[in-house]
RNA sequence: GGGCGCGUAGCUCAGUUGGCAGAGCAACUGGCUUUUAACCAGUAGGUCCCAGGUUCGAAACCUGGCGCGCUCACCA
């Protein structure tokens, strides 16, 4: 006992000491001289300028001057390296369009020039000179000014691997974001998706709309959840696992095509496609079914390729997906049987099947058995874009049974890589058959499930839901497959991380 | 929680059979006006994750711990 808690004392303190080591010496020198000679090392005002991107793209090349070439122009960014030649200095600039090289010459720079040993790699400048070329042609803006806007006291990472040690680069995204090949592209694509997808759905009448992430109750998916305390209502609540039964109420209320991009919480373990957090597009549309929300599917999901990868064909792991529609359909019925070589209903058959995948039946809940053995045997070997349709009843608590066969439902997910990337069904909207599912979920007492029926839902269905379809979307992971990155932290800017020292461990 | 792997300079990594702690980049000093990971010469930089053990001698071997990654399980 006593040497654990001593090792956690060393290992706490050998942190501490390393992080205040980021602060160079030699750097926390300059800042010193910079001051005595009256330099602010961290002016209150930047500097206006131009986007580098444009700039480089107006220089045109030596053979052919583009519109801008000789201008007198101003940039601003990080400088990510100097390279020093005596009496010329070159750099390259980062900012948020892109990367351009500055020249810093005596010549030119006649009164800065004293000031230039003041200047690492990492700091902050602004500059305004002439947009030329080297004789290499390279694009370069020859500086007649120099400005620091910000002085770097933490040396930049090595400068051609950067942060390659995983943990640091999710730690210090800050740097891996300029430090990182192609990392700000992977958010710059994330943004766009999500204007896209705003656009769409805007376009076929959607209105985006914002329920609430404290939940008194559980419900809408099965998860567990995390808790949290309100202390003025004396009352425990719960972070959304999912939207779905407050964006139906609006389905009650009226509102007809709503939708809702929504950080949904889930108290369960990390992964490469797991994160305890994750962003979900849930879309809900009345007078619609499940045949609607495929059409949906096919539409975004062709038009976010489009626009993210320059077409339909997407490269993901090495591998390509076609995101032109139509998109393949199977029935997860026959899939099933495929697969096992038993009917997915037939009990006896599915408990033997399951025993020789090993698969333990956890929850004495048969559906839930089944569903594993479909897993385990089905998911992973999905390359898609594909439309699994018509789940059981037993695991689609929330969907309408199918008019031909009662023992499935108008559901469907849609499948890319082995992983599933969609959820979609005709919305259950018969408030007694509903009520029914709801107390078999809380008699099943699985610890995923709710607790207790949520009778305020119940109420809403009461008063008439109209015909409804509604989806589900996990936007990390289609961001994932059109981004082409294998894990989920990758497509998150801040991905759950364990804290460096634990405020809470026992 | 299980299995596998990793932990050495600010960063990326070597370190042979157990025998003085190493390289490149970054930093510092000097040189250089066209580089693209510039180049040349020099200097400085270490809790080898931690604690025990084996040994004349441990960065290396053993035991325990800590941290991280991958993977499996979990995740309708």
């Amino acid at each position: 006992m006593d040497r654990q808690a001593g090792g956690a004392r060393a290992t706490l303190h050998h942190r501490q000491h390393r992080m205040t080591e980021l602060a160079h010496p030699d750097r926390l020198e300059k800042v010193r001289r910079m001051r005595a000679e009256g330099i602010d090392p961290y002016p209150p005002r930047g500097v206006e300028a131009e986007p580098v991107a444009e700039l480089v793209a107006a220089a045109g090349s030596r053979e052919e001057p583009g519109p801008r070439l000789g201008e007198t122009v101003t940039v601003a960014g990080r400088l990510l390296g100097l390279r020093d030649f005596g009496k010329l200095i070159f750099a390259p600039l980062a900012e948020r369009s892109g990367r351009i090289q500055v020249g810093l010459e005596r010549d030119r720079l006649a009164q800065w020039w004293p000031r230039r040993k003041l200047l690492d790699g990492g700091d902050l400048v602004g500059v305004t000179g002439e947009l030329g070329h080297t004789q290499k042609g390279e694009v370069t803006v020859w500086a007649q000014e120099v400005h620091l806007l910000s002085k770097a006291l933490a040396p930049p990472p090595e400068k051609w691997h950067g942060l390659t040690d995983k943990e640091q680069r999710y730690r210090r995204r800050y740097v891996d974001l300029w430090a990182g090949e192609g990392v700000a592209e992977v958010f710059r694509k994330r943004s766009r998706a999500l204007s896209v997808i705003r656009a769409y759905l805007e376009g076929e009448g959607y209105l985006e709309v914002e329920t609430p992430t404290l939940h008194p109750l559980l419900g809408g998916a099965a998860a567990r959840p995390f808790v949290t305390r309100h202390n003025a209502l004396s009352i425990d609540l719960y972070l959304r696992i999912a939207p779905e039964l407050y964006l139906k109420r609006l389905i009650v209320g009226g509102m007809e095509r709503v939708f809702e991009v929504s950080r949904n919480f889930r108290n369960e373990g990390l992964s490469a496609r797991h994160n305890p957090e994750f962003t979900m597009l849930e879309l809900y549309e009345a007078q619609a079914d499940y045949r609607r929300m495929m059409e949906i599917t096919e539409q975004l999901f062709e038009r976010l390729a489009r626009e993210l990868c320059g077409g339909t064909a997407v490269s993901y792991r090495g591998r390509e997906y076609s995101f032109a529609a139509p998109f393949e359909r199977r029935a997860y019925t026959e899939l099933f049987e495929e697969a096992n070589g038993c009917a997915f209903d037939d009990e006896p058959a599915v408990r033997a099947r399951a025993k020789e995948l090993s698969i333990e039946d956890e929850h004495s809940d048969y559906w839930k058995l089944m569903s594993d053995v479909f897993d385990a045997t089905v998911e992973g070997e999905l390359d898609g874009p594909l439309f699994v349709t018509g789940y059981p009843v037993g695991i689609s608590p929330l969907s309408k049974a199918s008019t031909e066969d009662p023992r499935i439902t108008e559901r469907f997910e849609i499948f890319v890589a082995g992983m599933e990337l969609g959820n979609a069904f005709t919305e259950l909207n018969d408030p007694q058959e509903q009520q029914r599912r709801f107390e078999e979920q809380v008699a099943s007492l699985d610890p995923e499930t709710p607790g207790e029926v949520d009778l305020d839902y119940i109420q809403a269905l009461e008063y008439g839901m109209p015909p409804c379809g509604g989806m589900g979307i996990g936007v990390d992971r289609l961001l994932m497959v059109l981004c082409d990155q294998e894990s989920i932290r990758d497509v998150l800017l801040f991905p759950t991380m364990k804290p460096l020292v634990a405020a809470d461990s026992d």
